[in-house]
DNA sequence: ACCAGGAGACTGGTCAGACCAGTTGAATTC
DNA sequence: GAATTCAACTGGTCTGACCAGTCTCCTGGT
């Protein structure tokens, strides 16, 4: 043996409010206490688990800014059991994403591989009801345009949009982190997107990329499909990121 | 106007121990408080809150969870102010995969574009200390594979060459979530990598396919890289995960 | 018969005060 | 001077209390 081995593991002490928290997160990530289910009321769970309450309440604390459970003051049914969401991973990845640990290039780097990927298999493996739903997204941006809806609704709907993307390419997880990512950008700039005078303009030329997304992963052209996602967020984000970061993006722009 | 935009937004009440939570983590994210600094006590922030301190545990709670701080029993100098660390992503992508709402097939997916596209990235961008580092992990690799290190000492030796490949990629974020999406397999499939017999082979193996990406990243050949990571992981993988996502795989795997 | 309104029994959020076990560092002892 | 002891902390936990909501159900008026 080249190095003696540890037998024994370094103990460490368990806190109580933890004990608790483990047990419940089993059960809900389990599937025991399924998204909508309610946990019994506080003093119940104190008789339950023999702690003191506020033992209880820092476990349902842990529990709930994890995201799993949402509770209410004056419910009597419990706090409600949640299903696992991407806003957690989204706050996480913010967090990352503030603390100048991963800059603003990095971020959009990451959406540009993403995204990009994302749309390559989405080409491979779309169904039709994955085309209706991206092409009904685009629609909508269009009525949305038209209108005098705002820019948030907007982006929602590209948001929905890429959503859809993701869902056809099987991978939740990729457009979950997509997602999350998004949100991060949003945050660390506070993107007052564009002035009002360039929202039409900017707005139009977003619908016809996203046609154009569609369009190549109809045709199951994956390599266009994922350009074309990279280089909409290059041209977006290129003027915007700091200038040491540019060479990300720019690393990421060519497939090869 | 297309439709009657609300001019008040719903207002929620806002928890006292969010308050503090909040003031406590902008404090720190903003670097005020920097890693390894310290918090004042708990009955300390009592006063300064003027709150009851089950409030002021409720919120160090949250931010313990977060990742953010660490108490120690008895400390005298009160919580310690940690830096942002990758584990609380892994735990949320680890939540994520256990909640049947992605399968294994998915985080294997996701863990072939990632590292493919770290790859590819590496490629363009190392510096030559980056390679170094990389041909220092192959080489413990190799000493390890020698002596009789347990497999857990090769798998970190593995895991700190991908995390050299991905800070040479210039994006932190992509190793992160590699390494959280990596964790989150082994959290599912128990993973006892092979039986103490295939052990060898299987590490001589990985070793031959680790030098082959270094070569490619060396050579700046991108898309070798990329290719190689995503063979590896398919190999690996592919009679692993659950009949039905192995197209996923597939998809995931050639280029174009 | 029906519905509005109110009383009471809950709920979670917060506070105050207490005790314990562990840590620390200075005073005490050898 | 080094080892030991001790007192003053710390965070972890428990108890019991109060408040402001919310729900249920019962009541009283129509």
């Amino acid at each position: 043996m080249s190095a003696e081995e540890a037998i024994f593991q370094p103990v460490e002490p368990v806190r109580a409010y933890q004990r608790v928290a483990e047990q419940i997160e089993e059960r809900i990530l389990s599937g025991d206490l399924p998204p909508g289910s309610r946990l019994p009321g506080e003093r119940e769970l104190v008789s339950q688990f023999a702690v003191g309450r506020s033992t209880v309440r820092e476990a349902l604390r842990v529990l709930q800014s994890a995201g799993l459970v949402r509770s209410r003051p004056g419910d009597p049914l419990g706090a409600e059991v949640l299903g696992i969401t991407p806003d957690n991973l989204s706050r996480t990845l913010g967090r990352l994403a503030r603390s100048h640990l991963s800059t603003l290039g990095e971020l959009v780097q990451f959406r540009m591989v993403l995204d990009a990927e994302s749309n390559r298999l989405a080409a491979r493996l779309h169904s039709e009801s994955d085309l209706a739903r991206m092409a009904e997204q685009i629609e909508r941006m269009e009525t949305l345009s038209a209108g005098e809806a705002g820019l948030h609704a907007f982006s929602e709907a590209d948001a929905l949009f890429h959503q859809a993307v993701a869902e056809a390419s099987g991978n939740s997880l990729l457009g979950l982190c997509a997602r999350a990512v998004h949100d991060a950008v949003v945050e660390v700039i506070e993107e007052k997107i564009a002035v009002a005078a360039d929202a039409t303009v900017w707005m139009q030329r977003s619908i016809a990329h996203h046609r154009q997304v569609l369009a190549a992963i109809r045709d199951g052209d994956g390599a266009l499909a994922a350009r074309l996602g990279r280089q909409a967020l290059y041209d977006y984000y290129a003027d915007r990121v700091e200038e040491g970061t540019r060479r990300l993006l720019s690393a990421a722009l060519d497939e090869e």
